[in-house]
RNA sequence: CGGGAUGUGGCGCAGCCUGGUAGCGCGCAUGGUUCGGGACCAUGAGGCCGUGGGUUCAAAUCCCACCAUCCCGACCA
């Protein structure tokens, strides 16, 4: 390609509304535009990106033995309804009507359809499994879209669905979707874990996150040093300690509660201070808020609440933190001031808790703390692992030390079970002529946000670094002296060999100054340069640089064609 | 939806407080000189000052409303 003839406006400045590196980058190398808030254009070079990533995903999902399919991306609202979910996805489903007020949605994610399909199709146990992906736009009405690529409300995704006989055959599914990621993500040339992962709204009950490591990722990921151990922080289990697992009495102070007045002290800081103790000396009363009705949540001063695994346990995937008025009606006392002598919710306290006597909480009333607190003091309905992890905090696998990383989260499997196929009948016949319901598992990758986060994880200060099978093109070929025949001429020859070869080349024949030249090959990140300029072409050489080592080379003129495929041989 | 901020040529910004001819840098066009890490000189094109209302002799500037965008918070590929 040249430059001349291809459209890649880059950008000096910064557009002021860009955040984050792999946005600027985007729109900085004329990779992206905006249009409407999270809703973007892909410009050529973006597209040539897009592209790689949906390949190397086509090509492990069909080796997989998953097919590709094209679905809709306007759906009924019935399909929805039948599921429930034309309610329950809320806001974020963008809902239109057509010119006979009938009610569509753009579809965010197409279990509905697919599972539509299969029940239409699917007969016999002879036909499954099955499992049917496709690569297409979806949208989420985001409340708050940001970071360009990296959470729009239009994106493309590739999802695939897997239908199975059994509980057995969906596990081979979704090992087999494991897998193909792990090769997917593996061949992007980046750096990733797969955690387990919470199921949210999609539903089910296993799931893993595959996450690309970048300082600047949204989630933060727990991984073991010693083992395999990955997990979602959400999703991480504290293990109980050893005296927990020791059963006998719980230990007791000796203390009398006794209300101290700590006035305006509300957080768990001020509080310690206020009292001269630490906060392991003091357990938060968190109030939470449901369907259910309101609980209550304790933890050690120091902890934090995941509500996830409180969810889990009170079985109410609605609950959320209450707000001041709930906790007032609650506690009697304004927030900050929570404990749990004489609430009248249920109460669940982290597992940490059971080793705790004489703790100080929060006393029910304005400016008013306890202290000298036991557990005899009130009523569990139970103790679990309610509490978030944290760095240090032993592996729940092996014992091990836990550390914490940063990722985006760019791919999520799914075992769903029968809570599609259940819904809309979606059945099949054994071999013994009984009717059964069809085992599905959902699969998912952001195709735009695979390629924002290999640049969250590969830049530098001058740009883009692109791991070469993501790269829109392979090399960039500078002609320095695009005026200057002999030399110019030279570039020309070797672009011609170069593309001849297979290779993907950009090359610079602009009229500009080198500097210029430089900058953006620099910029949009291409892994290889190749400079031809008067002073190598005097010499019979051009200059050869790796973008991301910065490593220089200069290579005989008849020799650049296979030093070029050498270096993507390399790297591929 | 809360909290914070911003809307002025394509991009980045100043001007607004203290109303009175719309400016700077980059980019773009033309000509010339340059030419190995974002050149220089000259000339030029390009702006409903987010939208609507109001105050005023006069509004980018003051007031009101709306819209849009961005940032910080509640489970998303």
């Amino acid at each position: 390609m040249r430059y001349s003839r291809f459209f890649l406006p880059t950008l000096r400045e910064v557009p002021a509304d860009a955040e984050v590196i792999s946005h600027r980058l985007m729109l900085r190398a004329g990779m992206i535009r905006r249009v409407a808030a999270g809703i973007y254009e892909v410009l050529p070079m973006g597209l040539r990106v897009i592209r790689k990533v949906e390949n190397i995903i086509r090509e492990e999902m069909d080796r997989a033995g998953a097919l590709e399919l094209f679905m809709p991306s306007i759906l009924p609202a019935e399909l929805w309804q039948e599921t429930g979910r034309w309610d329950f996805y809320g806001k974020e489903l963008l809902r239109v009507r057509d010119r006979h007020s009938r009610d569509f949605c753009y579809g965010p994610t197409h279990e509905e359809v697919f599972t539509d399909l299969v029940r239409r199709e699917i007969r016999s146990y002879r036909q499954l499994p099955l499992n049917l992906y496709q690569i297409q736009t979806k949208f989420r009405d985001e409340i708050r879209p940001r970071f360009g690529l990296m959470r729009g409300r239009e994106f493309t995704m590739k999802d695939a669905y897997s239908f199975d006989r059994d509980l057995a055959g969906a596990e081979r599914s979704y090992q087999a979707m494991h897998e193909a990621y792990t090769a997917i993500f593996a061949r992007c040339g980046l750096r990733f874990r797969a955690v387990e992962a919470d199921t949210g709204k999609i539903g089910g009950s296993l799931s893993h996150e595959f996450m690309v490591l970048a300082d600047t990722g949204e989630d933060r990921v727990v991984s073991c040093a010693a083992c395999d151990y990955a997990a979602n922080l959400e999703m991480a289990a504290v293990a109980p300690s050893e005296a927990r697992q020791g059963s006998g009495p719980p230990p007791d102070s000796g203390l009398d509660p006794e209300d101290v007045q700590t006035p305006g002290k509300k957080t768990v800081q001020e509080v310690c201070q206020f009292l001269g103790i630490t906060p392991q000396e003091l357990v938060k009363t968190i109030v939470l808020k449901g369907e259910k009705g309101p609980v209550a949540v304790l933890v050690r001063g120091d902890h934090e609440v995941n509500s996830v695994k409180v969810r889990r346990l009170v079985d109410d995937e609605t609950l959320e933190l209450a707000d001041a008025e709930t906790v007032a009606a609650v506690t009697g006392a304004p927030v900050g001031f929570a404990g749990p002598v004489g609430l009248k919710v249920p109460l669940y306290a982290d597992n940490a808790l059971a080793e705790m006597a004489g703790f100080v909480t929060g006393g029910n009333a304005d400016d008013v703390h306890t202290r000298g607190v036991d557990l005899a003091d009130f009523r569990v309905e139970a103790f679990a692992d309610l509490r978030e992890a944290v760095e240090g905090d032993p592996c729940p696998k092996c014992g091990g030390i836990l550390t914490f990383l940063r990722g985006i989260e760019v791919g999520h499997i799914f075992y769903l079970g029968t809570k599609y196929s259940e819904a809309m009948g979606a059945r099949f016949l054994d071999e013994s002529g009984a009717e059964r319901i069809i085992e599905m598992g959902c699969y998912g990758i952001g195709v735009g946000r695979t390629a924002a986060a290999a640049i969250e994880q590969n830049h530098d200060g001058k740009g883009i670094v692109w791991p070469l099978p993501l790269a829109p093109f392979q090399v960039v070929l500078l002609s320095l002296d695009p005026g200057k025949t002999e030399v110019h001429a030279v570039a020309e020859r070797l672009y011609e060999e170069l593309t001849a070869g297979g290779l993907e080349v950009l090359f610079d024949d602009r009229e500009e100054r080198p500097g210029v030249k430089f900058n953006d090959a620099d910029l949009v990140g291409i892994p290889l340069r190749v400079t031809v300029g008067g002073r190598g072409v005097k010499e019979g050489v051009a200059e050869f640089k790796e973008r991301a080592t910065g490593e220089e080379s200069r290579v005989p003129l008849d020799r650049v064609p296979d030093a070029v495929r050498e270096f993507v041989r390399r790297q591929s």
